[in-house]
This record gives structure tokens, sequence and C-alpha cells, in this order.
RNA sequence: CCGAUCAUGCCGGA
């Protein structure tokens, strides 16, 4: 027990290799480790990038016939997916149907968005469809990365679309999934829409974060609406937010780009005097 | 019952 608990707190605290190295010692002195310590190690060494050596010990739980759950699952299909390996993770998957594992709205949501980052967007459409006509609901992080991957696609009038489509079926979208369409119109250099859904987020009680006035801020310096941009900077600051260094990132590259160099300067300087460290 | 299981932003390089 008192081994297991180290395990427990070496892995939260990123030094999964001890944790590693402890866990053989156990076996190798006879203990048995306990299903969660497996479930903790496997995260663990998934967050840190060492996908390979989860497998292992998957591996491992399947040979001595432990039973793996949806949640454990779901962090090894994330871990494939976050290393484009998504055809080993749809492996998974079946595996995972396999050992009759219901795959829920994550581990679809992990899929789908893995299939958004390898640009296999139809793919990512059909499984949306397909957990749909499964009976698992989804949800907002579900429309986020889908709408997202159709608007950096260039194709926001779609993602709008899809939007709209889920909306009417009782869907809540939320900031993130607003924060895909801002950055999509402001892709196609249609700002006015971009703040046109900016202001419809607000009046849905979806205040903006740091992601959406630094996407529409972006959005500005990108179509040489530097004085626009400028604004919304004044207008973050008022409501308390701080701009962080991508905020500031994309106004200094804007206004050097558009000539302003002093400017540029001013805001260096700013930037540094609100504790923002340039990197 | 509990647990860091999933989604959004800048520039540059190759």
């Amino acid at each position: 027990a008192t081994l297991r608990l180290i395990i427990d707190n070496l892995c939260n605290e990123g030094q999964v290799n001890a944790a590693l190295s402890l866990f053989q010692e156990m076996i190798d002195r006879g203990f048995k480790p306990k299903i969660v310590t497996y479930k903790k190690l496997i995260h663990g060494l998934c967050i840190f990038g060492q996908c390979k050596t989860a497998l292992t010990l998957f591996e491992e739980m399947l040979e001595k016939s432990i039973s793996v759950d949806v949640r454990t699952f779901n962090v090894l299909v994330d871990a494939l997916c976050k290393d484009q390996r998504t055809d080993e993770a749809f492996q998974l998957f079946e595996l995972m149907l396999q050992q009759g594992k219901k795959p829920d709205v994550i581990t679809y949501n992990t899929l789908i968005h893995g299939l958004c980052m390898s640009d296999q967007l139809n793919n990512a459409i059909k499984l949306f469809e397909n957990m749909i006509s499964l009976g698992v609901l989804p949800n907002a992080d579900t429309y986020s990365s889908l709408i997202d991957a159709i608007c950096k696609k260039g194709m926001v009038e779609h993602g709008e679309e899809l939007l709209e489509t889920v909306i009417t079926k009782g869907a809540k979208p939320n900031i993130y999934t607003h924060n895909a369409l801002i950055e999509g119109y402001c892709l196609q250099g249609k700002l006015e829409r971009a703040a046109r859904v900016f202001d419809t987020m607000v009046g849905r009680g979806h205040e903006p974060d740091i992601f959406s006035y630094t996407i529409l801020i972006n959005g500005y310096c990108k179509a040489k609406r530097l004085d626009d941009a400028v604004h919304l900077l004044k207008i973050m600051n008022s409501t308390g937010l701080k701009p962080d260094t991508l905020t500031y990132n994309s106004l200094i590259d804007g206004l050097h780009k558009d000539g302003r160099v002093f400017a540029a300067q001013e805001l260096f300087k700013d930037m540094q005097d609100c504790g923002q460290s340039p990197n």
C-alpha cells in the first residue's frame, strides 16, 4: 500500500520514470500491483509522451486479463491520436468494442479530434454521424472540434450551418465553439461577421476569454485594420482580462508588417510593463 | 464516491 501511494504521487509530479522503476521493484518483490496503479501509470506515461511504455503496460493488463476501463482506453486513444497514430487509435477502439466496453462521448470526441488533426475531416464527420446513430449524444466539445476543423478548412459557412443545426436540436454552443467560428470568419477576412459572432456569444451569456480577443485582434491585424485591433486591445484591458504574449505578438507583428514600427516598439514596452515576457 | 480521459489563439524555421 505504501509503494502504491508513492507511485501515485510520483505520477502526479511528473516523475513517471521513477514511478515506473518502483513499479518494477514492486513486482520483483512479489507484490501484486493494483489496477489503479496500472491506470495511474498509463496515464502518467501518456501525458509525458511515453506512449510506448504505456501500451506495454496496457498489454500486460490484457495478458493478465485485468479488465481495462473506458477511461483508461480513452487515455490511450488520446495519446495515440496526439502522436498522429490515428490508425492505432482506431485499433484500440475496435479492441474496446471487442472487450464489450462502450465507447463514450469522450472516446468519440478524442477520435474525432484526432481525425481532424490528421486532415481527415470527412472521416471525422462520418464518425460523428456514427456516434449519433449509436445513441451517443455529442456535446459541445464534439461540435467545437468539428466546427473548428471545418472553419480552418475555409468553410465557415458550413461551420455556422452546423452550429445552427445543432442548436435547433437543443445543443448549447460554448466559448470554444464560438471562438472557432470567430476564427473561421477572420481567416476569410470577414471581420464584420467575426465581430458579430463575438457579440452573439456575449449575448448568449458567454464572456469572451483571452482566446476570443486574441483571435479577433489577430484577424484585424491580418486584415490590416490595425486601429480596430488596437481598439479591441483597449476594450480587452478595460474588462480586466490580461492580454498575454500571444496577444501582443499578434499586434506587434501586425504593426510591423504595416510599417508602424514605432507603435510596435511602444507596444513591446507596454507588454513588458504589464509583466508579459517576450517569447 | 473519487481521479490532470477530449476541444479554440501569435510569429518564425524546415
